[in-house]
DNA sequence: TACCCCAGCGCG
DNA sequence: AAAGCGCGCTGGGGTA
């Protein structure tokens, strides 16, 4: 059963409706809940959990906005389908391109895809838009439900991207549980790891004392007293006044010079850093009651990937996760899918070769293969075939690659070709790229005119390899997104099947990174968690997968500090 | 004052 | 090691 949320003037429309989205069939008897139910806000948490117990599957516009006061209240649902979420993939999706809700025009479903995507230059969608689209009170989710189901219907391999869309829903779910739950965070040991690389909190306004430190030594092996270091103009002018030849103050440009005032500069760099994004004032603006509840953006990114809000959740320094500590009786456990993406590459491509070479360490086992000499060399090249590298290490590396592993190698060229020729690619699931914005086709079209200069051929072979790229990254990033996707929900079933109680009184997801998941888990559950994590990622294999063998191996850690993990 | 963009750097 | 994907955030420096 489905049971519909919307927002009426006296409280919260309920309405049943069957898997297929047709009303509750009057002669079924069994139903939970059969007819159309108003409930006043207050009673929504009780209604739910309640109806629950029949594990229906919760349909709202926006998991963020209906799903934290549910939690709040202590009630925790299994399933639901954010229809903004969904909206987007199939408005989006090559294989729904046919459909009602792809053909229809761009209205109040479509703000999120929109605005989520505004700040990057993928502008296509929010070129369509002459202004802010308005927000259509009226927005009917019965009847998105429908017309998105319709969607699923034309696709060709619908079971792929239901599957997508159920995993896409559970994320959002998972991102609301884990900003509830927050991750456990010390502000002691926090303090303490600040005071031991930068010096004790100073009064506001100042630096800390080993900031001012260095500093006083770039000041004068520049001799510039006077200098601000943290205005690369400033500091640009005083390290070429010091007989510097220099075009940034980049750190790897800085590394490459000999001069007394670069070991301090770096370290200068560095402690600055620290402060300015994870120092006190982080601290006093984000840590709450022992814990970090960061807002999570579940398809933030076009690939598919979560982005964050405030705090800069995917960024954490590897210096302060020391910070991260599980409760007294509980322990953090963090597990990294090792090399995911050249893995996901491997399924995308059927490639028997790189999936035996898979099979304990990637990279070791394309050395094994003869393909490069070193394990390192191994990684640049893989690196290289995913991005697109053309020169460096990674741009020599990457043909032979190709030439071991040529089935491979062969998707993400063709990838890069279909990108640089304005073409949708997708992802193991469904989901589409972006189609390139109107300034694109406009280059190439200036690119492509018979009195076109060499510029503007340039200008046109840069910007179709460029797209190349971002295509070419694109099936694998957003397939590894859609993989990490299918393992947190499967984890997290298995996690809430561990135990009894409350979401924070059970083993429970407390962080995501891409690739990687931390679970704060009760001390006598932690070895079994370790084994559910493994479980679920060998899941995820076989849901993207199917019955290819591809290896998905996962380290896992059971640690007392996230900083002890690897 | 409010906003915008850039340079730089953190993460995968 | 420094070119090649995807992000968010800060402080500087500019404009309105």
């Amino acid at each position: 059963m489905h049971v519909v949320l919307s927002s009426v003037p006296d409280g919260v429309l309920l309405t049943p409706l069957t898997d297929d989205g047709d009303a509750i069939p009057a002669a079924d008897a069994t139903a939970p809940l059969r007819t159309v139910t108003t409930v006043p806000r207050a009673a929504l948490s009780a209604f739910v959990a309640n109806l629950e117990e029949s594990h229906p599957r919760w349909v709202w516009d926006d998991t963020s906005a209906w799903y934290p006061a549910l939690l709040a209240d202590g009630v925790r649902v299994e399933r639901c389908v954010d229809l903004r979420l969904n909206h987007a993939i199939l408005r989006l999706s090559s294989q729904t391109a046919g459909s009602s809700l792809a053909r229809s025009p761009y209205g109040p479903w479509d703000i999120a895809a929109a605005t989520a995507q505004t700040p990057a230059s993928h502008t296509a969608l929010f070129d369509i838009f002459d202004d802010e689209p308005e927000v259509d009170a009226a927005a009917d989710p019965v009847a998105e439900l429908r017309l998105q189901k319709a969607a699923l219907a034309t696709a060709p391999e619908s079971g792929s991207l239901g599957l997508l869309l159920a995993a896409e829903s559970a994320g959002a779910l998972i991102a609301a549980e884990m900003r509830f739950a927050g991750l456990p965070w010390s502000v002691d040991r926090h303090n303490d790891l600040l005071t031991e690389l930068l010096g004790p909190r100073p009064r506001a306004g100042e630096r800390p004392a080993k900031l001012e430190a260095v500093l006083a030594r770039v000041r004068e092996e520049l001799e510039a007293p006077e200098l601000n270091p943290d205005s690369p103009n400033d500091l640009l002018r005083a390290l070429r006044r010091a007989g510097l030849i220099v075009s940034s103050t980049r750190s790897w440009e800085l590394k490459k010079l000999e001069h007394g005032s670069i070991p301090p500069l770096l370290e200068y760099k560095k402690m600055s850093r620290l402060l300015a994004a994870n120092g006190w004032h982080w601290l006093d603006t984000w840590i709450d009651d022992g814990r970090f509840r960061p807002d999570y953006v579940p398809g933030g990114v076009v690939t598919g990937r979560w982005a964050t809000s405030g705090g800069g959740a995917l960024q954490l320094p590897k210096q302060i996760r020391g910070a991260v500590v599980p409760d007294p009786g509980w322990k953090l456990i963090v597990a990294d899918a090792a090399q995911l993406e050249p893995r996901i590459l491997t399924g995308l491509s059927a490639d028997k070769r790189m999936a035996e070479a898979g099979r304990g360490d990637l990279y070791e086992g394309i050395v094994a293969s003869g393909a490069v000499a070193t394990r390192a060399e191994a990684k640049v090249a893989m690196l290289g075939a995913m991005y697109g590298a053309t020169s460096g290490d990674g741009g020599r590396l990457m043909p032979r690659l190709a030439k071991a592993f040529p089935q491979a190698i062969a998707v993400v060229e063709a990838a890069a070709r279909a990108g640089e020729r304005g073409e949708i690619v997708s992802t193991r699931l469904g989901r589409s790229s972006p189609p390139p914005g109107g300034l694109w086709w406009a280059a190439q079209g200036e690119g492509n005119d018979v009195a076109a200069s060499e510029a503007d051929q340039q200008r046109a072979r840069g910007q179709a390899r460029s797209w190349g790229r971002f295509t070419r990254n694109f099936i694998v990033q957003g397939s590894a997104a859609e993989w990490a996707l299918c393992w947190m929900a499967g984890l997290r079933n298995r996690l809430w099947a561990m135990a009894d109680g409350d979401l924070t009184e059970r083993p429970h997801l407390v962080f995501f990174l891409h690739d990687e998941v931390v679970v704060h888990a009760p001390e006598h559950l932690a070895d079994r968690v370790a084994e559910e994590v493994r479980a679920a990622a060998a899941d995820a294999g076989r849901l993207l997968f199917g019955r290819m063998p591809v290896d998905f191996p996962v380290t896992v850690a059971i640690v007392e500090s996230y900083a002890d993990a690897k």
